[in-house]
RNA sequence: GGGCCGGUCGUCUAGUUUGGUUAGGAUACUGCCCUGACACGGCAGUGGUCACCGGUUCGAGUCCGGUCCGGCCCA
């Protein structure tokens, strides 16, 4: 590091500059906290101190750091720095989340990449992430985020990776928690690949409700449906069997219209009767409950629909797209008679929404895919969600919610090139999975031979391997594992799993954080984490989502920039844990002006450090009161630390600060200072200056950390010899002097009355006051009487005069 | 349609578990003031029927019931 980099900000003649500028500060310590040097601040040493560890969510890798990212990255560095400095081992990784669809379709589109050529093509995705983590990295940093970059980055592009998500799928395979199977997937037809449950969403859309007529003997029954194209595969309609409408059609012979096919009416509970006209059409598949009545009443199944969204097994509308088939089917209905009628409808469509902007209606599609078991250990992932301590406690109900509403075994093959490969070969007559060795990880079934060319189940010689590759969720739900050395270094393991804290946002609970606490309980046998920390959205300005097409998005570096991170990272900690809340520029500047506070109060104080420690016997009234305050405040801003309250916290500092030391103390302490009485006073008021300022920088240190960092090394690194104020045990109240302040709090609370009474009387704070009178009770003008000097100086008023009465004060000029 | 969460000055927030003095603070705003750390400052002031309605109680922001609004999830 070249000669005077560290040194703190001065001007030319050496003093502190009077304003604060965080960009030259914030820049020089984030890149001296990357050094050798400063390492040790931030490394994971495994020296025997309990280990603390916080699993956060890899973000993908989309290459914009978003205000969603940063609030994130800044509360899981503010909590390891508060880790750190009450003496835990910390473990703080940075992951990315390089695999799948968004990645794939930028290359896919707009470089143009065919993804028939894989090998290329996963060449070209590999680039792409690369440099998408490059800028979100500069960002981070920018923040202040400083994880333990050296030991505990990855990526789940990696082969390691790979060799890791490989390595848990063949121990699930052991456990017999892997299958593969025929079964109705949901599936996007533009992405043509299935999805999973977690991956999709409702989407509010205008179409048609047609009204058609079925054939009951000589009788009709009207049905309501949104999806005429699937007559073809209408397998049965289905009544409720309370509505007495349709008693008399259960268990008869409808005719389905166009096609023509008989099917029978079924009476299930599970009607709706209030929608359309109580009457629904079971086809396979229209959505989730055409497949669960397919199983229980053992319809049979015709395919309707193909894998690029084309009809098939329709006679003439075979190969139309599925809305023109729509469309035709609906004119051909009309023709026959057999259209009632059609009405404008409002529904909602069940969509590809998740992780990609692709949105198109999900289809059903038989097809061989691999299985996790899930909905049979519901049981578990619901006993760690009781055993986890939850912030704020009311998330907990989300996942019990989700959980309870899983119906579908978690689908994790893919149909795309971009991913883990699934690291398994089948055989094809009956589906039994034939597994690699171990220290063939990481495999690619679709380039390898299997170890067996017969199936050791049915003496198949139809073995083959397959391009699918899984779900990002599969890469990135063994986080904690990774993380802790489960597949590398059992020892680390053994003291670091489960983890203490994940903090992630509220939206991926049911996906993220449902998978990941299954995993790894079904892996070790124990849920992954102790407790989870969960915090709310940065909406934009204007309340919504931030959102490119509405042009609400604010971006981390405007901010930073402007006002330096150390101010964003107080105006995102000032927010509950948990809300969501519309992003304000108020108090990311009220953060710098704290900053602006904090630098000119320093810039005072340092004209007047002495080394010499605190002298208690030397302290005055409103020494004892100031420190009082202090250890007051240390210690409920611990509390508030460790209760992950950080907008408490945050607000005992800034309150404690500004209003009682900078507004009230440091005026107090001026006459003692620039006229002193005494040496010994002098020195008592000096040592305390210096107590404060250096147990509050580092009170603040985790979340400011680069100017408490500026301070440190200006004033305290010599002295005190931590080679970063983040390395520097945080302020115990038990090492502060227990004083007490009630008298000095009358002192104080007399000189901010009175110092009131001048500006009300428009005399400047420097003028000089005749006579003034203040008024008390006995207890308190004694000890008025014993402070008068001090009073008098900092008001510069000639006399006092003493009253008793209601606490008040006059001035005679 | 169902479940969960939330609703305290313009904004953020304390207080709600264990009902009890004129609901506290900060910020923003307005006014006055450059006082030897800081005008990114100081001092003062305006601003709240604690979403709404009802109930329990001597007394409710706090407890109970219902309604409305917002958010998330599920259908």
């Amino acid at each position: 590091m070249e000669e005077g980099a560290l040194s703190a900000t001065k001007d030319m003649t050496g003093k502190m500059e009077k304003v604060y500028s965080p960009r030259s500060v914030e820049e020089r310590w984030q890149k001296a906290w990357m050094s050798e040097e400063f390492y040790q601040a931030y490394r994971f040493k495994n020296d025997g101190r309990p280990v603390f560890t916080i699993d956060t969510p890899p973000p993908f890798t989309s290459g914009e750091l978003h205000m969603g990212h940063a609030y994130w990255n800044v509360i899981n560095d503010t909590v390891a720095r508060y880790k750190r400095m009450t003496g835990y081992d910390v473990i703080l990784p940075q992951g990315w989340d390089c695999q799948g669809l968004p990645t794939e379709l930028k290359v896919q589109y707009r470089w143009k990449v065919p993804r028939e050529d894989r090998e290329l093509f996963r060449r070209k995705c590999e680039e792409w992430t690369e440099s998408m983590i490059e800028s979100m990295k500069r960002t981070m940093v920018r923040l202040g985020y400083r994880p333990d970059w050296e030991r505990f980055e990855y990526r789940t592009m990696d082969k390691d990776y790979w060799r890791a998500v490989q390595e848990s799928l063949l121990q699930m395979h052991e456990k017999g928690l892997i299958y593969r199977k025929e079964f109705p997937v949901h599936w996007c037809s533009k992405c043509g690949t299935a999805l999973a449950q977690a991956e999709l969403g409702y989407i509010q859309k205008n179409g048609m409700l047609y009204h058609l007529r079925f054939k009951v003997g000589e009788s009709d029954l009207e049905v309501a449906t949104t999806r005429p194209e699937l007559l073809n595969a209408c397998q049965a309609l289905a009544v409720n069997p309370e509505d007495g409408r349709y008693t008399w059609a259960v268990g008869k012979e409808a005719t389905v219209p166009v096609f023509g096919h008989r099917v029978k009416v079924l009476a299930d509970r599970s009607v709706d009767m209030n929608f359309g006209t109580g009457v629904v059409m079971i086809c396979t598949y229209g959505d989730e409950q055409d497949i669960k009545w397919q199983q229980i009443y053992r319809l049979p199944v015709t395919r309707s629909v193909d894998e690029n969204g084309r009809m098939v097994n329709a006679g003439k509308y075979t190969g139309m797209k599925v809305a023109e088939a729509r469309e035709e089917i609906a004119r051909d209905l009309g023709a026959e008679g057999s259209l009632v009628k059609s009405e404008e409808f409002v529904h909602n469509v069940l969509s590809h929404t998740e992780r990609a902007d692709c949105m198109t209606p999900i289809e059903f599609i038989t097809k061989n895919q691999w299985f996790i078991k899930s909905k049979e250990f519901k049981e578990i992932v619901l006993g760690e969600a009781d055993r986890m301590k939850w912030i704020p406690e009311f998330i907990r109900c989300r996942l019990i919610d989700w959980v309870n509403s899983i119906e579908w075994d978690w689908l994790i093959s893919r149909q795309r090139v971009f991913g883990t490969p699934i690291p398994f070969w089948y055989c094809s007559d009956c589906n039994t999975i034939i597994a690699p060795g171990r220290e063939s990880l990481p495999v690619e079934t679709s380039l390898s031979p299997p170890p067996t060319d017969q199936c050791p189940n049915c003496g198949s010689g139809r073995i083959y391997g397959t391009t699918d590759v899984c779900d990002c969720w599969v890469d990135s739900s063994i986080t904690p594992l990774i993380v802790t050395g489960y597949f590398r270094d059992r020892g680390l393991f053994e003291k670091a799993y489960p983890v203490d804290l994940r903090q992630q946002g509220h939206d991926i609970v049911r996906t993220w954080m449902y998978y990941t606490i299954l995993r790894c309980a079904l892996l070790t046998g124990s849920g992954p984490f102790k407790g989870a920390l969960v915090n709310g959205h940065i909406l934009g300005p204007d309340g919504t989502r931030m959102s490119k097409s509405k042009g609400n998005v604010i971006i981390p570096e405007q901010g930073i920039n402007q006002y330096g991170a150390d101010a964003i990272r107080q105006a995102f900690l000032s927010l509950t844990i948990g809300s969501d809340f519309p992003f304000k520029w108020e108090p990311v500047k009220y953060g710098k002006s704290f900053l602006q506070k904090l630098w000119s109060s320093v810039r005072f104080a340092e004209g007047f450090f002495s080394r010499s420690s605190i002298d208690i016997e030397a302290m005055d009234e409103t020494d004892k009161w100031i420190v009082s305050r202090l250890r007051e405040t240390v210690s409920k801003a611990r509390d508030a630390m460790e209760g992950y309250q950080f907008h408490i916290a945050i607000d005992l500092m800034q309150k404690f600060y500004w209003h009682d030391f900078c507004d009230q103390y440091i005026e107090a302490v001026k006459p003692r200072l620039y006229s002193p009485r005494s040496a010994r006073d002098r020195r008592a008021a000096e040592g305390v200056l210096r107590t404060v300022i250096w147990n509050f920088i580092r009170l603040l240190a985790p979340i400011c950390p680069h100017i408490t960092e500026e301070v440190y090394q200006k004033l305290f690194r010599e002295e005190m010899g931590f080679v970063s104020v983040h390395a520097s045990p945080y302020p115990n109240p038990e090492d502060l002097p227990m004083v007490d302040g009630t008298k000095g709090e009358k002192i104080i609370s007399i000189i901010a009355l009175l110092r009131s009474k001048k500006v009300e009387d428009k005399i400047a704070l420097s003028a000089g006051v005749r006579r003034a009178v203040v008024q008390g009770n006995s207890e308190e003008i004694e000890i008025y009487k014993k402070n008068e000097w001090l009073i008098r100086q900092i008001l510069h008023i000639d006399s006092l005069e003493y009253r008793i009465g209601e606490r008040d004060a006059e001035l005679i000029k």
